[in-house]
DNA sequence: CATCGGACCTGTTAGC
DNA sequence: TGCTAACAGGTCCGAT
């Protein structure tokens, strides 16, 4: 029904906190490219300016993960499959395992990616990626608001439900969480953003804010298990709403959910509880 | 500028 | 049962 652990943003920040402790402090020692050709070709920058660096942080900005280092940031985005993870330095390797980043303590950081969505940039210290320049607000910060919705929808034709996947308008909210977001808000995805009131958008950021929250909270109870193959937490599908649950019953007045496509991305909602 | 459709990729699932 | 086709999804990019 559902691929396993898709990242989004709660995927990207539980991955974040388990690689921190193992990376930041860490000499980077090798850089190894199995499979160049990710989302877009891997710049020549990370192999020749990574090694010997030592990582200082590991940050996230929006779905992007960040190593920082004096010389610069190697940006990577898990895309749809993409998983990384500190291993033993006699891991096999396996088909997916496009890079691998040996490290000073032995081990090494593989990054695994099926379907290739993901894609590893370099930032120059000092400089943004163009990437990352043009990004909306971080949906957990004070700067993500029910205000800031409202302003930004202003004269916006589009369908809400793509206005709040609009990396532009707030970073990290995806398919999944947009769905369950709007069912939270009672907001119907199909009304035109620049029709929602400044009431509801209120209501929806919060909603933003509290589904997030929640499922990086409910990832962080797995990051003991960080390290083993069996990769990055799932969802907590039980506590989903709408996301893929098209015909079956409304979990909060049982009518029958509908769906349609909406900027070719499955819509789900409750024709009674979303208005 | 806002909006829309196409492209990327491959494992999984539905349909024949 | 085996094969093929459709589908899923984030996000960029080019066209309108």
């Amino acid at each position: 029904m559902r691929p396993p652990s898709m990242p989004e943003l709660p995927e990207v920040e539980t991955t974040r906190r388990g690689l921190a402790p193992h990376l930041e402090g860490r000499r980077v020692t090798t850089v190894t490219l199995r499979r160049p050709d990710l989302r877009w070709p891997i710049p020549e920058a990370v192999c020749v300016r990574l090694p010997g660096q030592r990582i200082e942080a590991v940050e996230r900005r929006a779905k992007y993960l960040l190593l920082r280092t004096a010389a610069g940031s190697a940006v990577w985005h898990l895309g749809m499959s993409g998983v990384m993870r500190v291993l033993p330095a006699d891991t096999p390797v396996a088909v997916h395992d496009h890079v691998e980043v040996g490290l000073d303590d032995g081990r090494l950081l593989r990054f695994t990616d099926p379907r290739r969505f993901g894609s590893l940039l370099w930032q120059p210290v000092g400089e943004t990626h163009a990437l990352l320049a043009g990004l909306g607000p971080e949906p957990l910060s004070d700067a993500f608001t029910g205000d800031t919705l409202f302003a930004a929808s202003r004269g916006r034709k589009a369908a809400v439900k793509p206005f709040l996947m609009d990396q532009a308008v707030v970073v990290g909210v995806g398919n999944i969480y947009a769905a369950e977001a709007l069912f939270e808000a009672g907001i119907r995805p199909t009304t035109p953003a620049g029709r929602v009131t400044r009431e509801r958008y209120q209501r929806l950021a919060a909603a933003v804010k509290r589904i997030l929250g929640c499922a990086i909270e409910r990832g962080g109870t797995t990051l003991r298990d960080f390290l083993n193959p069996d990769g990055l937490p799932g969802y907590f599908e039980q506590e989903l709403f709408v996301y893929g649950r098209e015909g079956e019953a409304c979990r909060v007045c049982a009518s029958a959910l509908k769906s349609l496509r909406l900027g070719q991305r499955a819509t789900v909602w409750c024709p009674r509880c979303q208005r």
